[in-house]
DNA sequence: TATATATATGTAGCCAACTACGTAACTTAA
DNA sequence: TTAAGTTACGTAGTTGGCTACATATATATA
């Protein structure tokens, strides 16, 4: 058992399902105690009938919450022991109709009892507790509905990712894959147009000579993002070129290379810095803005795709 | 699902099995995930061995808590899928000493990424929780380790059944429950004396005429307990023929018998009552005890099988 | 030393859940 | 009214756990 400790809160799925196996083996000796002669699988289907009078399988099914062929083929054995009867429906030739036999309703005082006690100490042994553990169950299901547990650990996996993503300054060794990111990206929305050719293939002439810079977001030593600043004036910059690998979005790489970019453009002494792009992309829109930048007057842009110009005081 | 909200608390094993369900399948898609190409149950083992670096089978099972075919099991698969190197031990040829091929261990870093992942997940669903959950699910183990839930259950149930136990007073129709229920106790523990035989036989000309009476215990119109008081003179009963039938003890049955000829002994104007046994009969004396009877000045008794005298002043 | 018992493992087979798929019956739309 | 889709159910096969039993080896005892 210095295993599960060890594993420790990782391994609670395991620990549940294992208590609950302790619920079911002693829930299988009361079955026999109280004289309720079945078979432990078949309580649910015997308590719903002695409940309801009749069902049909897919009835079942659904309120206990398993599967259908679990309860055709539990009904299938109490109807063998005798327990149930079962038969057309008349109005839909498809349902078969359950209904306990004399044999099973005369197992019904003797369950009730058993239910009866079962509940009492459990009522007892859930008031005994200092925790609420009833409301600790409720509560951890309602917030596994509102978000798995696969959900969280995604969430968790990308959080690290990120911390993991680290902003380097464009050199030669990146020019190959500055240029696949962009071109990726533009040739999967739009198409690439001739102002993007030249940038991209001269990264040196175009950006870094005039005053500008380029940032690279790194993961594991593979560049997963860029983003550039174009000097347009002494004063003022313009984000170019950004982007993150399809893979790696939703890690907050966009945020950190905005960041960066942001803080270059400052250290460059710009007091604005400008964005173009397109209402389609609803992303990168919702990113500039929780950047700071705010739509701007519009200008004339070198693209075609872009039809949104945004800026930000520095 | 409104079957489970039906039994409520009744069917809180199932509850917390299908909760860890939950987690189980969550869990198959994070491997997949994260690359550790190896069947959800082989888990248990592949992080075992990552750790201790190797293990024999029995070894494993006990840690992780399950039998060992099913470790048995594992290994040959995954030693299948080539993750695993088997041999056996030098010292012990019986022990089969399993650990990570190459293979193998190659999956560990991104194993401990997804731990790492997990826990973490965990850790913050945890901490967002009003309720402990952690710690009510370890109050909860820690009470059923104390006492199972089926001995909570058999416990109401004796409850249920002992507040069904009527006491009644003795006509004609009980004489054979009344001598059967004793014969039977006497013969069990002792042998049966002439004295024995003329009370069980007249119980009217031996008991009841001359003063005393006698009290049975009804559990579902049976009878399952006797008890008789004995006058010895104007102020003192003696206790006997006190019995509960070996089905129904555990009940408290003895101890309603106990207070209800106690009670009716008053009501006959006594000011003392006394009883005789065996100590090698625990139960009865503790009952004698509990009931207010202290150890007396040993008399002579018509009984072989008496060796201490109790008496209580009424 | 011979024998009895304990231990480590493997094999076979059971069990209770599941999914996948086929069939029959019903419902809807052309 | 016919074709296409949906629903109810059963069957078959898978899975991951279990127990029971067989086998080989170790250890303890007469």
């Amino acid at each position: 058992m210095d295993f599960l400790q060890d594993l420790g809160k990782v391994a609670l799925g395991s620990r549940l399902r294992r208590l609950g196996e302790v619920f079911a083996v002693d829930a299988a000796r009361l079955y026999e105690m109280y004289g309720v002669d079945i078979h432990p699988k078949w309580f649910p289907v015997f308590y719903l009938l002695s409940r309801q009078g009749e069902c049909s399988i897919t009835t079942m099914s659904k309120s206990i919450g398993c599967s259908h062929p679990v309860v055709s083929q539990v009904v299938k054995e109490m109807a063998k022991a005798g327990l149930i009867k079962t038969g057309k429906s008349s109005e839909d030739a498809r349902v078969n109709v359950v209904k306990l036999s004399t044999a099973g309703k005369a197992l019904i005082p003797n369950m009730e009892v058993q239910v009866q006690d079962v509940f009492e100490a459990m009522d007892v042994l859930l008031r005994q507790m200092r925790h609420d553990f009833w409301e600790a169950l409720e509560e951890m299901e309602s917030l596994l509905g509102e978000r798995s547990f696969l959900e969280r650990v995604v969430e968790r996996r990308k959080l690290r990712e990120s911390r993991q993503v680290e902003i380097v300054e464009y050199s030669d060794e990146y020019h190959e894959d500055f240029k696949r990111l962009n071109y990726e990206w533009i040739r999967h929305h739009f198409k690439v147009e001739r102002e993007d050719y030249e940038i991209l293939e001269d990264p040196h002439g175009k950006i870094l000579e005039p005053g500008g810079a380029i940032l690279l977001a790194l993961y594991e030593n593979a560049v997963v993002g860029t983003c550039a600043l174009l000097k347009k004036d002494s004063k003022t910059f313009e984000l170019v070129k950004m982007t993150v690998s399809t893979g790696m979005r939703g890690r907050s790489i966009g945020w950190k290379l905005g960041c960066a970019a942001l803080e270059k453009a400052r250290s460059l002494g710009a007091a604005k810095a400008v964005v173009e792009s397109n209402t389609k992309l609803k992303p990168a829109i919702s990113l500039y803005r929780k950047l700071g930048f705010e739509r701007g007057t519009a200008q004339h842009s070198p693209y075609e795709r872009c039809n949104i110009q945004m800026e930000i005081n520095l």
